[in-house]
DNA sequence: CAAAGACAGTTTAGCACTAAACCGTCTTCC
DNA sequence: GGAAGACGGTTTAGTGCTAAACTGTCTTTG
């Protein structure tokens, strides 16, 4: 691979991800929410009971991280810390689950937006190209 | 675009993203740069001259955060702040052209080893889609 | 059984970032 | 010429993140 080629092809991407980030951190803050606690969110949501330790590992973030979010997220009522031996068992509170409904389709919605201009053959070659440059990635 | 392709594209494009900037974070750190360091030192290196609100606007950040990088930078020799009316126009120092010249090579190689798993075509359509992305996200 | 270690979570120090308030200086325009 | 505003930079409060130290509980094992 040639060295401009790819230099370019990592601006392009940084450039792609940093303007849909941005959509979404204006859009989830809309509904009262960063994107860490969305990630929160929407994980816990789907899959309760985990662990705190489980949910770092699984958000690639360390459990000092997820141990001040959901101290907030705690506070404002979102979701419940339950006690199990040494560990923390994860749930979303009725407030969570409300959100939770509200937020995933509005977020959903607005990442199908920001692939508008792209054709589903091109967005299907462009998940494979992702694909196979995540799977040379170690 | 159907949404469940949108939101799988987008999830990859995040995590390839994500991987390839720990990858950097890593590296950078070997030579004890931050990659906001980086950043700078790359804007300031190539374009000497620019005032702390154009570096602000080029790496779309705020200049708050530029000027408490710069600060730091400052106090480590890397660059110079040179009064000129009202705002400061930036240039590197001795040490941070070196620290230039040795870092922006050694980054290019990381890169270029990242998209080592995708052929020559593969890149350039991967390049192609997300110009085409990016051009059409406002 | 008691010491050692493993493991879950919390805390702390520090960097990067934003938003907004603030401070000076230059410009404009009555 | 002086008030009003624009503009560049700094400061401050608050979030998100990491790394590393710390706390407390369970497990292992000599």
């Amino acid at each position: 691979m040639a060295l401009r080629l790819s230099v370019l092809a990592w601006l392009r991407l940084f450039r792609v991800f940093q303007k849909i980030d941005r959509r979404s951190v204006v859009h989830l803050r809309t509904l009262g929410l960063s994107t860490a606690q969305f990630d929160i969110l929407a994980r816990v949501g789907t899959t309760s009971g985990m662990t705190q330790q489980e949910l770092a590992d699984r958000l690639l973030v360390t459990k000092g991280n997820i141990s001040q979010l959901l101290s907030r997220m705690e506070g404002q009522g979102l979701l419940k810390r339950c006690q199990d031996r040494r560990s923390n068992t994860l749930a979303l509170t009725e407030a969570g689950q409300d959100l939770y409904r509200r937020a995933v389709p509005f977020q959903e919605d607005m990442i199908m937006q920001s692939f508008e201009g792209l054709s589903t053959d091109e967005v299907r070659t462009l998940l494979r190209l992702l694909d196979k440059l995540d799977h040379s990635l170690r």
